[in-house]
DNA sequence: CCCATTTCTTAATCTAGGTTATTTGTACCC
DNA sequence: GGGTACAAATAACCTAGATTAAGAAATGGG
């Protein structure tokens, strides 16, 4: 089973570089293997964040609560992506995300300190997180795009078709507070769109 | 003057890593001045971005336009900014935002091709762009968080801290095109908070 | 299987910010 | 230096989405 999360993993990366087996053994020595119950922590705000997560099973997610005591949800993590507190993670300085599981989740932890020293020794690696960093900036700016250009119907749909596993999984309320809207406005949202069929 | 461009672009990459006299010699190879007049474009959108620029004086500013041809506003790029459509810049095809200079602007050009060889040949390049990458995915969450927590006089201030060289530079329109309102409001609001003092 | 908690829905009311329109101010260009 | 084009201010009115409140439905833990 863990044989079967370290394939897992090892395919993530192979999408981007190609590695020797005793490269691909150095770095599963790297991991650490953690299961979160749902509604435990990852990480707390406040927290430094020592470790990038790759989710193997389960869900993860990523807010933040704000002076009003709002929550905006920044990342879902289903199976097969990577989450952390970037900004904690970088600076290894507190961060305000929280990141907790919305059912129980298995995640492959592995430490910045860990991490930079892999980039030293194996080049690729830099490259491999290059990449997928580059990947989440487009991301993160079409998220933006959307947010200062679309309705929020338009932002419901987006997110249906870029979480299409999660919207019947995760409650509703996550869902609006990922897209930035109330709970009740998305209801009603839906009750509308349902009556046009 | 090319000479004190390029000094500048190598103090902005000694930040991060160290290089030799001759790879910084290599590097400058790589780029290519360019001038761009007050409302000349670097990039249209439908176009593929084939550079990542570093500006070196004056202002750049990239920017989407929505289906209702309201423009939205990713960034700006003062001098010692690095600037680019990421989406088209990694992935090579047409993108869809516009960068165009808000005042005459002289940047330095680095090709994909040209930095893509670059991260084989020196690899302490791969890990410049992959820091400087880091730290912009940083930026383009923290203003997300923004966007989806506070009041559009919030955002106005916090624009004000993180531009501060721009506020009595850049036509107010293009303040609000950043901060997510109309210009109309943007100055209802200047009028209230010059009241208050 | 049942109770407690959380989630979802509906509806009335409210407001931040948008829209439209007009006026005034400013900058550049021949 | 005067006209054209763009930028900013002001004000009346409008709407997407928030707030508040209360009931209905679902879920999960024991």
């Amino acid at each position: 089973m863990s044989q079967a999360n370290h394939q897992t993993i090892l395919a993530n990366i192979a999408r981007h570089i190609e590695l020797t087996p005793a490269e691909q053994a150095r770095f599963i020595q790297l991991l650490t293997p953690k299961t979160i119950k749902r509604k435990q922590f990852l990480l707390n705000a406040q927290q430094v964040a020592r470790h990038v997560a790759f989710v193997t099973a389960g869900c993860l997610r990523a807010y933040t609560i704000d002076d009003n005591g709002f929550e905006h949800v920044l990342q879902f993590a289903p199976a097969d992506w990577w989450i952390t507190d970037m900004y904690s993670f970088i600076s290894q300085h507190e961060g305000d995300l929280n990141i907790d599981a919305i059912e129980d989740t298995e995640v492959l932890l592995l430490s910045r300190q860990d991490q930079l020293q892999l980039f030293d020794d194996i080049p690729k690696f830099e490259r491999f997180f290059r990449i997928i960093t580059e990947k989440s900036m487009v991301s993160s700016r079409k998220r933006l795009i959307d947010n200062l250009s679309l309705t929020a119907q338009e932002r419901y749909n987006t997110f249906c078709n870029y979480y299409p596993t999660l919207i019947n999984t995760i409650p509703q309320k996550q869902i609006a507070a990922y897209i930035g809207v109330t709970p009740e406005f998305l209801s009603k949202m839906r009750a509308q769109a349902s009556k046009k069929g």
